[in-house]
DNA sequence: TCTCGATGTCAACGCTTGTTGGCATACAGT
DNA sequence: ACTGTATGCCAACAAGCGTTGACATCGAGA
């Protein structure tokens, strides 16, 4: 099942320009204000190469949307230390890759991105978070918990812009939400009141 | 500078409609999707009339995602359960209204949309923090980390639709959530370690 | 050197979009 | 009853989109 043609083709240069490019536009502009034409401008090339090397624009968006989250073991993390750890993580990788902004403007409108985004922190967040070992019966709402404070930060600091959250040092940022994350993911299930 | 003219007319009606089908088809599919041509089936109406009346597609825009918060005042509140209600009132407003999630759909790739909700919690949320009195100088940071897990639950459980998150019963969310609103709103400020 | 596939360019297609102007009809004020 | 305006529909426009196929050019293997 895997690629049977590992040789470098001669073209790889253009297909990782466009990759490139298409990365920038998706992270600025969301799926559908992203144009291939744009993005082969960008690369310099023509928008017909975009469609010879991965077939439409669905395709493009799979391979520049495709992400690994990086996740440290969580295993070997000091119990205390697990929201600190992945706050920071999360804030670097952010910053050093636009493939996650991209993802997550395109997962607001268009259900392929979506379904990605759900992949990507239902499968790799939650297992980090299996791996390091609470009670399995509630991993996976603890895991969508972590997720929704990291999206969220995500959301108002790269994609609307919030001020105050534009303007924090990701110190102060790391500071505020890590004692969230290390609840969520080790503290007690709370009982819900229902009044 | 109020309208000149609060005579009804006879068109209120289609009015009513056009701005009932945008904010489903803004909601459903974000901006850019959500074509005029659509909106005007929804409503039974021919598209010219949504032009006539609203001037073009960010007009119709503008109308639709015109959102109060309906904040209630936290001044009342006992401050031990200021999280509780925010949430609570939060999860309620989203449920019972879809214009929130076009907005949020739509702030992801229209810079106009964005701006609208930065308004929206930065005037409505940071007035309401600050009504209920905390330090002058930390409320907009709070107001902004509120807003981060308020809108990553909404983004979670109502656009990307995380499993986790969207199985789980409001009353559910509001214990685990209440206690990180509760911590960014009247907690200390902690201090960053910058290692 | 010849050949053939890989690489790249060009022009065009069919379609959808936002937007516009013209024309019919219905209603309200006189 | 008449007139003007508000309301609604229809047809069409220009622009931009994803996508396609034909044609040039390059480069490696025989």
């Amino acid at each position: 099942m895997t690629d049977a043609a590992p040789r470098a083709r001669r073209s790889d240069a253009t297909r990782a320009a466009i990759l490139r490019a298409a990365r920038e536009r998706f992270a600025a502009d969301g799926y559908d204000r992203a144009t291939i034409r744009a993005i082969a401008a960008d690369a310099r090339i023509d928008p017909s190469m975009v469609m010879r090397y991965y077939g439409n624009k669905e395709g493009l968006f799979a391979a520049a949307a495709e992400f690994d989250l990086r996740l440290p073991e969580l295993a070997g993390v000091p119990t205390g230390q697990l929201g600190e750890v992945l706050v920071r993580h999360f804030l670097d990788r952010w910053e050093g890759d636009e493939t996650l902004a991209a993802l997550l403007r395109a997962a607001s409108t268009n259900p392929g991105a979506a379904e990605r985004m759900r992949g990507i922190f239902a499968d790799q967040l939650g297992a980090a978070v299996a791996r390091f070992g609470t009670d399995p019966a509630t991993t996976a709402r603890r895991a969508g918990l972590v997720a929704s404070q990291i999206l969220g930060l995500a959301f108002t600091r790269y994609i609307v812009g919030l001020p105050p959250m534009v303007d924090a040092e990701p110190a102060e940022l790391v500071a505020w939400v890590a004692p969230t994350l290390q609840r969520y993911l080790t503290g007690p299930v709370p009982d819900p009141r229902t009044p």
